[in-house]
RNA sequence: GCCCCGGUAGUGUAGUGGCCUAUCAUCCGGGCCUGUCGAGCCCGGGACCCGGGUUCAAAUCCCGACCGGGGCGCCA
């Protein structure tokens, strides 16, 4: 039907006749020459209707009478010739803009009803809000930055695939209606025709499968898996979403590592043309924590965290003391240079002045925070409204600890060792977004290691899994398994960009023993474990050779790798903070017909029950 | 479950009690215009989410639905 796409006649095609299709994104009509850019997903070509070069007022008035009927996004099919654009007329942002098509014959393969929102790249201040864009999203890809934003996807997909291939991997398909297992997130459930009371569940990811497919030989498995958790949305989350899946067998995790590690590497260099610096670092859970507030600290700034819980042990203030006296601790930032060290500037002015500070305190306690302390740095002391309990000893400990300077504001939270670190770690990113300090151009990657096996929020409290119950332990901490689990430490790992985890994995459980040991400690009986997990220890009782792994949120990766925070840009349909699809409307209620078959009478739709 | 923000022409917005018969842009319709490319110019068209309340008077204040977004919890 055409010879050329709208992104692809140069000036090599001059006088070449061409037929291209596409869109009318926009007409030019100046009385007598008109213009229309002709756009389709490769981009954008201006046809031109010229009546100064029709051989006969004929051929040029059918041209006119057709052209005049063309309205925006009618679809059409244009015959002509590729010429030269006048001198000086050219359009170097676009790479078809040094030539034009003269129409020839023009044939309108489909009218358009007018969009509900404007499809010009130039017009995004008018972009219509998302509840808009969903209902019309076929319209909304259409945009050249969505209909880009899908085709980086599957250039990552692409990179990807090779990368794996390139090394043997086997990309194999698993289930999507699968046993529902109790841990995790909540499961979609799909009822079974078959078995009436019976359901499947839709996959929280292909884990188990997975490490079955390392038992039957596998070696190197991965798929592009579509993966459904029923938790609240994000802007990072959505009810189904992708994952990059892998596992290899007979492998440690720096195998893992590095694999993963080239493999990022390969899809920045191919899709941003630079290499990210690398070996990535790598931090311990416990420092991640300590100093950044979270597991998935943003290291394109530095701000640190600094306990000062033993310092402040030695003021009078007594709203820290008690929260010491209750085993808390007291955790400091200091926001470097951020008020005038002028002494003429007067100190509510400016944006960082008493007013900023007051928006800071109540945006903490919205957090969470039961408050937040803050001293300026004036010299070797410090300055704030309650500077009086702490003693000059005690103030100069702090700025030295904090290594404080005239200009420097210290900010300080106090909770519970869990709560102050991450408050703290909130904290530190909002400052960092206030002061301006990231740098959008830089990526920071980091390895987070040496995760403990178990979280146990409150001393004596059940312990759950950090990663997930198949996680292995680290073999020099194996003997913990029978007495104090706390102190077992777990061959996990996390790949963690700007602030936000990209993925996650681990070198899994092997042994039917020690899987069997690992649930018992999460509070799952034998009865249970027997029940819901029966299949893998058995499998694993058949040769299980060791084995490990790491999923990395392909919505994410993408999303990061385009700069864009909510991965909605980045997925054809995705789904509103409710779960609803306003492309298609779902869900939906269904005919009583259906439910009958599904013995799920009783959940029939309000509407039909009278 | 909870918190925050928002809902004004098709779209994006302005409008903190009377000056609103509601701003601007885009859009749509009509006209003019032979080198534009977010074309330009002129004329015209089109809206206060719903239900209560306060008030002499409500787009504006209050309460409650409903809808959308962000977050907390949740997400092994």
């Amino acid at each position: 039907m055409r010879t050329h796409t709208c992104g692809e006649i140069r000036s090599s095609d001059i006088g070449k006749e061409v037929i291209l299709a596409g869109w009318a994104r926009l007409v030019r009509d100046h009385g007598g020459i008109l213009f229309i850019d002709l756009a389709d997903r490769y981009g954008t070509s201006q046809v031109v209707f010229d009546p100064e070069c029709y051989e006969s007022k004929d051929v040029q008035g059918r041209i006119q009478t057709s052209i005049e009927t063309v309205g925006r996004e009618y679809v059409l099919k244009v015959k002509g010739v590729v010429r030269k654009r006048v001198e000086g007329t050219e359009d170097a942002r676009n790479p078809t803009g040094e030539v034009e098509v003269l129409i020839a014959e023009i044939e309108i393969l489909n009218t358009a009803e007018v969009p509900p929102f404007e499809l010009i790249d130039q017009k995004e201040t008018l972009l219509a809000n998302e509840d808009v864009r969903m209902e019309y999203r076929y319209l909304d890809l259409r945009r050249s930055k969505m209909i880009a934003n899908l085709t980086i996807r599957n250039r990552i997909a692409s990179v990807v695939r090779g990368y794996l291939w390139e090394r043997d991997f086997l990309e194999i398909e698993t289930p999507i209606l699968v046993r529902s297992t109790p841990e995790g997130a909540r499961d979609f459930l799909v009822p079974s025709r078959h078995n009436p009371g019976m359901f499947y569940a839709l996959p929280q990811s292909p884990q188990l499968y997975k490490q079955l497919l390392m038992i039957g030989s596998a070696d190197k498995y991965f798929q592009l898996a579509r993966c459904f958790r029923d938790e609240d949305a994000r802007a990072d989350r959505q009810p189904e979403f992708t994952q990059i899946d892998l596992e290899m067998s007979f492998v440690d995790e720096e195998d893992i590592i590095s694999l993963v590690e080239g493999m990022i590497v390969e899809i920045w260099r191919s899709i941003r043309g630079v290499e990210p610096k690398h070996p990535f670092r790598r931090m311990s859970y416990h420092e991640a924590m300590e100093t950044y507030g979270t597991d998935a600290p943003d290291l394109r700034y530095d701000l640190p965290i600094i306990d000062v819980t033993d310092i402040c042990r030695d003021s009078e203030y007594s709203i820290f003391q008690a929260i010491i006296k209750s085993g808390g601790k007291v955790r400091c930032i200091n926001a470097k240079q951020i008020f005038s060290t002028d002494p003429n500037v007067p100190e509510d002015q400016g944006k960082f002045g008493r007013n900023w500070i007051d928006r800071l305190i109540d945006w903490t306690k919205d957090q969470g925070a039961k408050g937040l302390t803050w001293m300026k740095v004036i010299g070797n002391k410090v300055e704030s409204n309650i500077v009086k309990y702490f003693g000059e000893k005690v103030q100069e400990r702090l700025v030295n600890a904090m290594e404080g300077e005239q200009g420097d504001l210290l900010l300080f939270v106090a909770d519970s060792p869990n709560r102050s670190s991450e408050l703290a770690g909130r904290l530190r990113e909002k400052l960092a977004q206030e002061m301006e300090l990231i740098q959008p151009d830089r990526d920071e990657f980091v390895w987070i290691v040496d995760f403990p096996l178990f979280d146990i929020p409150t001393p004596g409290s059940r312990p759950q899994a950090m990663h997930h119950p198949f996680t292995s332990p680290e073999e020099q901490t194996v003997e913990y398994l029978g007495g104090d689990v706390s102190k077992l430490r777990s061959r996990g790992y996390d790949i963690v960009l700007n602030g936000v985890e990209l993925g996650g994995g681990s070198i899994r459980i092997h042994r039917p023993e020690v899987q069997r040991k690992v649930l018992n400690i999460l509070g799952v009986s034998e009865r249970e474990a027997e029940e819901k997990f029966g299949f893998l220890l058995r499998a694993l009782k058949y040769g299980a050779p060791p084995h490990g792994g790491i999923a990395i949120g392909f919505d994410r990766l993408v999303a990061v790798l385009l700069g864009i925070d909510t991965i909605k840009e980045v997925m054809s349909f995705p789904k509103n903070k409710k779960f609803q699809s306003l492309t298609d409307g779902s869900p939906s209620y269904v005919d009583e017909k259906q439910l009958k078959e599904l013995q799920l009478l009783s959940l029939a739709s309000p509407e039909k029950e009278d």
